[in-house]
Formats: structure tokens, sequence, C-alpha cells
DNA sequence: GTAGATAGATAAATCGATTTACTAAACCGG
DNA sequence: CCGGTTTAGTAAATCGATTTATCTATCTAC
């Protein structure tokens, strides 16, 4: 079970282990080829497979690129880790996925195994919530670049959305289609995507000479959302748009919906920011706002792998801009 | 960056290395309270990290798991994923996602690489195409769970749903609403949840003395999915039923119903095989089969501890029944 | 015929930990 | 104060590769 090593390979070719490494390594330039052939041979009559934990050790690259998720449900995580992937393949480096569950205890865990295991970049999802851990990994060179969510006061390559200015747009839109009592709902606004989507919802109430009324701008964990919710539309005047920060609260919000027996659309204009797998099927007036998923992992992995080959340049944050649909 | 080994933090506590590393594994039997101090200060002013390549090394485990999924973006794998990531947790052992993206080359590379990697176990989502591979880890006793999907002539410790059971029960519930022109659409059968999904349709037919008609069976890539429908649809006898094999076909074929005009439950009854996250959402009467994914994740990580503990029972597999709503 | 170049291969050091076998000092009872 | 046990700590081998410096034999040129 699993014990043939290059030593075993060398003896039974008749050559020494460091002609069998060359011949693993492809350097085949002094090697006859009769040599070649009996190291093949060898190989192949063992069943030899190399152990890369040694090699890696030796070398100080593991060809493995981490990423951190907040939460690998979520649909948008997984398309961005697709296109990270994709981008990787074709340098040969492997990809794995690990998922903090928006958890900041497990996010440094796994940033610590991955370290430890001494994965060559990291691409995370950060929950803000470890900011010295990330100060040390930059402040050691070590290759990371932040998605999705910015942390503030960090010298680190991040590439986001323009969550304020979408944000922004989508409340507008309302307000040119004549709403007055627009509603926000967002989880807890421990993220920056989160803050700066109720900002944008802010500066376009201002911008139009609206008043922000705090009673329409909830704020919850989604086990408590229904609830208010609920105290949201028992208010004298209801609102009768209402803004979902992210597909959880939208789920959330639908759910309600159905039980009052209101519908999207005609009882509550509603837009959503997120890619919702299934939003072209709705029967609804829905919209979304939906992020460039694709574009922006591969502009992780770009930048990720530009660090790992020692390009240096410095820190910057690049935005995508969303699209409204 | 990142270079201080075990043997700077014994030199600087003036102790060697063994202490040291007695230390880091918590066998503190023989050691003075004193010397422990002085390494945890040399530990903490130099920064000191374990390599874990080195240590994995020696101990010949990594305290990893892979997981491979067919599909990462599919919600069905995520689920499953975190039920086992959940598992894995209490145990210390850490767990990585690796997308194969349907792909047999991608596959292969993954479980190579992993194992190369020395992960101690390989939790897999199978293509089903590469038997060869499968068989010699299965022989060389290398710990797998097959998810999701069976692969035949393996004995391999699986963890499936019941497909035949759970469509059967389904197309039967069609029959008695009064149903007899009943499509069923699904991809290409190269794995054996569509071939046993394709299996319950045409028994529960049978069973109700239907014919099987060649033309309500459509078989295609998503792509070509469309195309196939519009041909079923221009069929003398339109079916007024319709069985969906898994979510890419339905969106598949909300697509196309919306194209037409049609709905959902008005001109078209619809029973899709999958968990879909919005599904509560849509304004619609349609029934999903609902896999109970977390269970089927915590139990095939359960089967892999087992086996990675070498409590070695015989390879089983579990169905489990999946709930129609 | 000899110095130098070249092709082909190897020995040995190395990566950074773990672990086993061993030693040295302190302790202890009779 | 002597032999045996504990306590505290260490040296050295090991895991399985990579890599560098070295070596030998053959070839070439003058």
């Amino acid at each position: 079970m699993e014990k043939v090593t290059m030593a075993d390979v060398a003896r039974e070719a008749g050559v020494s282990k460091s002609t069998v490494s060359q011949y693993l390594n492809k350097r085949y330039e002094y090697m006859s080829e009769k040599t070649k052939q009996k190291i093949e041979e060898a190989i192949d009559t063992l069943g030899y497979q190399p152990n890369f934990l040694a090699r890696s050790l030796k070398q100080k690259r593991t060809s493995l690129i981490g990423i951190i998720v907040a939460n690998i449900t979520h649909y948008f995580s997984t398309e961005v880790s697709r296109a990270i992937e994709d981008f990787f393949h074709q340098y040969d480096l492997q990809t794995i996925v690990c998922n903090a569950d928006d958890d900041p205890d497990k996010e440094k865990k796994y940033i610590e195994m991955l370290r430890a295991k001494q994965v060559d970049g990291l691409i995370i999802f950060p929950t803000g919530k470890n900011n010295e851990l990330y100060e040390s990994m930059i402040n050691q060179g070590y290759p990371v670049v932040f998605v999705d969510r910015k942390v503030e006061n960090l010298d680190v390559f991040s590439v986001i959305t323009d969550n304020t200015e979408s944000t922004y747009k989508a409340i507008q839109h309302f307000i040119e289609n004549g709403h007055k009592n627009i509603a926000f709902a967002v989880q807890p606004l421990t993220v920056s995507t989160r803050i700066e989507r109720l900002e944008g919802y802010k500066k376009a109430l201002n911008d139009a000479g609206l008043e922000v009324n705090p009673n329409y701008i909830i704020e919850a964990s989604i086990p408590k959302m229904k609830k208010k919710l609920e105290e949201l539309f028992s208010l004298d005047v209801k609102p009768t748009a209402l803004f979902a920060a992210n597909d959880r609260v939208f789920i959330a919000l639908g759910e309600f919906l159905k039980e009052k027996g209101m519908k999207f659309g005609k009882d509550l204009d509603v837009v959503v920011f997120d890619n919702i797998p299934f939003s072209q099927m709705l029967e609804t007036t829905l919209s979304f706002i939906l992020q460039p998923a694709a574009k922006m992992g591969t502009k992780a992995a770009e930048l990720l792998y530009q660090q790992i080959r020692k390009e240096n340049h410095d820190p910057e944050v690049i935005v995508f801009p969303s699209e409204i649909k």
C-alpha cells in the first residue's frame, strides 16, 4: 500500500536517485535513451507515484492556490471560484476551496492551515475580523488577494464591485418610477459590502431630496428578518419598494410575502443585489444587480499570479461595475 | 519572509530541536516549566510558524480530506460539501474542495494531485469515467467514498439517493392526477443518477399499464435541450406533464416555456429532481424531489473517517430516500 | 600523447519537521 | 553511598524528494 519511493525506482532501473529525479523533471539533456527507457519501465512495473510533499518541502512551493470563501453555498462564491480555478489550470497550479462559513475563527484556522501547508498564495473573501492576521501576511510579503469585501486600513490587492454606485442607481430608478417610500433590508452591517450598499441607498434618497426614514431601514440576521419585515409592513405608511441587500435577504423576503399573500411587482417593487441562478424563471417583475463574478475571479487570479511570480506592483483596489437587470 | 525554522527556535530558546518538537506536540511529560516558557517566548519573538509539509512528510498523514465535486456551482454539491466539512472539523481534519467540472480528465488530474499531496482520504462525486483509476485506489486500500453517483462493478463505499424509487413515485403521482402523456427530459445518460431516474420513469408507466413513448423521452445536453423541447411540443399529442431530471434541465425548460408564453402548472405540470434554492419563491405549482444533502454528506464523512481509522467494514452502498415536495 | 571539452551519471547535502534511543543529573530508600 | 528509578533533555536517523558539486569515460584537437 503506497510505499514505492524514488529509491526503489532507482534500484529497479539500476541507476541513481538523482537520475530518476532528473527524469521526472524532464531534464533529459544529459541522459541516454537507454537510461530513460529503463527508468520508464521501472516506474511502470513498480507503479511508482511521486510524493509531492517531499518535492514541495525541497522546492518551497506547492503549486497550490487556496481560496477561502465566506460561504460556499453562495452562488456568487462558487462562480468566482470556478473562474479562479480556470485561470490557474492553464499554469498547472491547482486550486483548493475552503469554507469559512462567515466565521472569523474558522477563517483564521483555514488561513493558518493553508499557510502551514505552504500554499503558494491565497484568495480570500474576508470576514474582516482578523485584521492582525491579514496584516502579518501582507507584511511578510505573502501573496494574497481579497475578493468581494474591502478591509479598511489594509494595503492589499482587492477585487470588489461598486456596491455604493450600483445601489445608488437602483434606488434612483425606484425614485424615477415614482416611489417615495423605499425600504432597505440588510443583514448586520459587519462587512463592507453591506455598509456600502446602505450608503448608496442613503445617498440616492438625499440627492433626490427625500428623507431617510430609519424605520425603513431594517438590519437583521436572516432568522430575525421576517419579524422585522412584519414590523416594517405594519407601519402606517408602508413602503412601496424595497431593496434586498443580498440573495439571502431576498429569500426571507420571498417567504414573508408568500405568507402574507403579497406579490412581487404588484404589492411591492423589489431590487435584489446578487446573482440568482433561477431569477429568469421567476414570473415577476423583479430587478437584479448582477456582479460580474467570472471576470472578478479571473482578475483576482491574475493579481495573485503576479504576486507569486514576484512581478511586484503596488497593491490596488479593482472595482468592477455591476449591471442592473 | 517566512524562514524561521524549528532550529532557529531551538537556538533562541537554548534547547534542542527535539525539545521544541515535543513542545509543539504538547508532550509536556518530561519538560520543566522553565523550558516550556523559554520555548514559548522564542516562538513568539521569532514569529515561528511550523511547516506542515515537513511534519506530514515524516508522519505520513496530512490531516487533510479531499472532496472532488462534479460541479461546484450545483447547490447540491455545496450542501454536501458543507456537511462533510462540519463533520471533519470536530476531529481537526481540514477539507479541501476541488471542482472536476464533470470532466473525467480534470477528475483524474485532481485525484492524482490530491493523492500525491497525500491527503488522508477522498470523497468523490464520480464522473464514472476513470474506472481504472478508481480500482487502483480501492485495491491499494486508499480511503475513498463515492457520493451521489454509483459506479458499476466497483466494491466501494457509496452514498446515494434512491433515484429510481423517488422518480417512480413522482410519475405515479402524475398518473393519479390523470396525466397520460408524461415526458421525461434528461442530460446524456452518462452517469448512474440519470439512468436510474429514467428507469423509475419507465417502470411507473409500465406498472400503470401506460405505454412508454420514445418521443416523450428527450436526452440532450443543456445547450441542445431547447431544440429538443421544441420538437417535443410540436408533436401531435403534446405532453401534459414533464419530469426534469435535474436543476439544469429545469432552467432550460423554464427559459423555453417563458419564450413560448407557457406557464408551469397551467400549461404543463412539472416535477424537478433537485434541491433548488429559490424553489419556494416560484409562484407556481411545481414539485421538487429533495435529496437529504446534509445527511448524505455527514454519512459519507463518517464512512471515510472509519476507513481512515482502519475500522474496516466491508464496503456498502447507503441509499437515502428523497422527499417529494 | 596529452590537455581540455563534453556527455552521462552519481554522491551527498538539503528541505524542516518527528521520533527513537540514549545520556546525564537528580532523587531516593536502605 | 550505591544501585535503581525518574526527570529532563539531546543526538542522530528518518521521511522522500531536489539539486549541486563532482567524477569518469570518451571524444577532440593539436
